[in-house]
DNA sequence: CCCCCCCC
């Protein structure tokens, strides 16, 4: 079957025209080096006349790009985009969404036979000169597109109207449309959550800041502002009144601190302007992503997330004195929800000492901390939103149920009050979770374990001449004299001992994993001590190729450090083994059948 | 530009 690319789509974004749903081909693609937020490519993009690289693939489309459903040669329908001429002129087309609508593997070839276009130009190298094209404002809202796998939105189906607005300036916009390459909008929103004013001090200055949630049908944004903008904006802003924002600087989000559904968050700036608005009946109140409560003991640890109960019970406030000798209020209730499972939420402060029990209410909380303290525990933040019975399906559903049913059932808790066990729980993980979930793209390393098999191990490099003294484990160079020097030790030696450090290709079920394993691990694995395997290096090679060939295919429970790293703009992420142990079949099966328990569940 | 969020 053959698919029609829009000739001429290219120059015609470039120039800021509108194009109606271009078909386009993607030539290639690239990971773009990304800092705790979101993961952008850059895609190189042909209408079959001209290919053009300053594509961004915008969030949340970048997971579509993590699982390869837009691979190259793959040929998309672009539904949602905007295009910028940045500053140096360099034009740059952001696609908000996109449909594959022919697959890679489906395509034969290339389908197009594409000029190169030079990335820089602003204009196709036909064209007479002319001015930069100033950017479109965004197209209506689509609601519905059906790439769009970030959580259900399913607060009012209709299109959003765009009235003009009181500063006439821009388009209402939805805030899922908000990005950083876009200056000019408006957005309307309710207030879901106003903080107090908070000052800071540190050595990069000092202030004061507020921030809010807004909500539209589209989405949540948090909004953050300083100093002036506290003066300016604060007392003005009523939590759960509607207002126009209009501009304000976008910028990426860090997950760290919020459990909003947005990849940005924006910071008021001098160009903002906040003007209630009246009309907002159409406006939703809050936006949440409930999770059940029996699921909390798949989710990571110190993730931020939404829950709703019943309050089951409740436990009386007391007084607790923090590291810091600070005096503050805690209280502990237990929230129930229809999987018949129990969880621990502690809230603190004035919250702690209002908090009324009386009459078994559902309570719903946004943004609330998950802890492993007794296994799974939950506990709110300054930042959390509390609400008690709130006029919402999912409260009167569960209402219906505890009343029916519910309260008769004594429930099960995910927090445990005895002991504990140290150590923390294993972070089982499969290779494909690992880079499902972007494992090692934070700040720090992730450390995850997974059952794997080695299928390919590299022999060539895997030992190296190593500083024979104690704890100093250091290469050495041969001086050819009979002598090995160690930098380190500023030393020579007359001999050296053997160290590993093996590279290798583990494997499981679904995937596999180039992995780094030194010393220790790679012993384990090849079942010799390293003097033994330089020795055979050395003399009996047969010997040496023996070791490997009877390691490979055996498998080891991995336990294993990831960390993206970057050389020279190409981002690649590095496993290295920390432990290898042989595998506890029993505690496998064990594990195997608690996991076919709990998907069966479902 | 903050990012503190407590205790067992």
């Amino acid at each position: 079957m053959a698919v029609q690319l829009s000739e001429g789509a290219i120059e015609g974004l470039i120039k800021g025209k509108e194009v109606t749903n271009p078909v386009l081909q993607l030539i290639n693609i690239r990971k773009l080096d990304s800092g705790n937020g979101p993961v952008r490519f850059r895609l190189m993009m042909s209408d079959g006349l001209y290919t053009m690289s300053s594509f961004m693939l915008a969030t949340p489309l970048n997971s579509l790009a993590e699982q390869n459903l837009v691979a190259p040669n793959c040929v998309c329908l672009l539904k949602k985009s905007v295009t910028n001429v940045l500053k140096d002129g360099r034009t740059v087309v952001i696609i908000l969404d996109l449909e594959v609508i022919k697959p890679a593997d489906q395509v034969p070839g290339k389908i197009g036979d594409p000029t190169p276009y030079v990335e820089g130009q602003s204009k196709p190298p036909q064209s007479a000169p002319a001015p930069a094209a100033p950017a479109p404002r965004l197209l209506q809202p689509q609601n519905s597109g059906s790439m769009n796998r970030g959580s259900a939105r399913d607060f009012g189906k209709k299109p959003m109207t765009a009235p003009s607005t009181p500063g006439g300036t821009s388009k209402v916009v939805p805030i899922a449309s908000l990005n950083p390459y876009q200056s000019k909008w408006t957005i309307r929103a309710r207030v879901t959550n106003k903080s107090a004013i908070r000052t800071w001090s540190n050595s990069r200055g000092d202030g004061k800041l507020f921030s809010i949630e807004i909500v539209d049908e589209s989405g949540e944004i948090r909004v953050t502002g300083f100093n002036q903008e506290v003066d300016k904006f604060y007392s003005l802003i009523e939590q759960g009144k509607v207002y126009y924002f209009s501009k304000g600087t976008l910028k990426i989000a860090n997950k760290q601190f919020s459990s909003l559904k947005n990849d940005y968050e924006m910071t008021l700036n001098g160009e903002s302007t906040i003007i209630p608005c009246d009309d907002n009946h159409d406006v939703p109140m809050v936006q949440c992503d409930f999770v059940s409560i029996a699921d909390l003991d798949s989710r990571e640890k110190d993730a931020i997330l939404d829950v709703i109960g019943v309050c089951k019970s409740v436990e009386d406030v007391t007084r607790i004195t923090t590291k810091n000798s600070r005096e503050v209020s805690k209280r502990n209730i237990q929230l129930m929800d229809m999987s018949g499972k129990i969880i621990q939420v502690t809230m603190w402060g004035n919250e702690a000492e209002t908090f009324d029990g009386t009459g078994q209410p559902i309570l719903a909380i946004k943004g609330a901390r998950l802890s492993d303290f007794g296994g799974r525990s939950l506990s709110t933040l300054y930042s959390s939103t509390l609400m008690i019975n709130p006029d919402i399906p999912e409260a009167y559903k569960l209402r219906g149920w505890y009343d029916k049913e519910g309260h008769a059932l004594d429930g099960q808790s995910m927090t445990e009050m005895r002991g504990g066990g140290g150590g923390g729980p294993t972070n089982w993980k499969t290779l494909a979770d690992v880079k499902n979930e972007h494992l090692g793209h934070g700040d720090k390393a992730d450390y995850f374990t997974c059952i794997g098999t080695i299928v390919y191990m590299r022999k060539e490099n895997c030992l190296y001449q190593a500083c024979p003294s104690k704890d100093c484990n250091k290469k050495v160079v041969d001086q050819q004299n009979g002598m090995f020097r160690c930098e380190k030790c500023d030393k020579e030696f007359p001999d050296f001992k053997y160290r590993l450090m093996l590279s290798a290709n583990i494997a499981d079920f679904g995937d596999n994993q180039w992995v780094t394993c030194f010393q220790d691990s790679a012993e384990t694995i090849l079942g010799q001590k390293s003097d033994y395997i330089g020795q055979l290096k050395d003399s009996n090679e047969a010997s040496f190729d023996e070791v490997f060939q009877h390691a490979n295919f055996s498998t080891f429970v991995f336990r294993n450090r990831v960390k993206l790293e970057t050389y020279n703009d190409e981002s690649r992420i590095k496993v290295t083994v920390v432990e290898a142990k042989p595998v506890d079949h029993k505690e496998y099966c064990k594990r195997l059948i608690m996991n076919i328990r709990k998907h069966a569940a479902h």
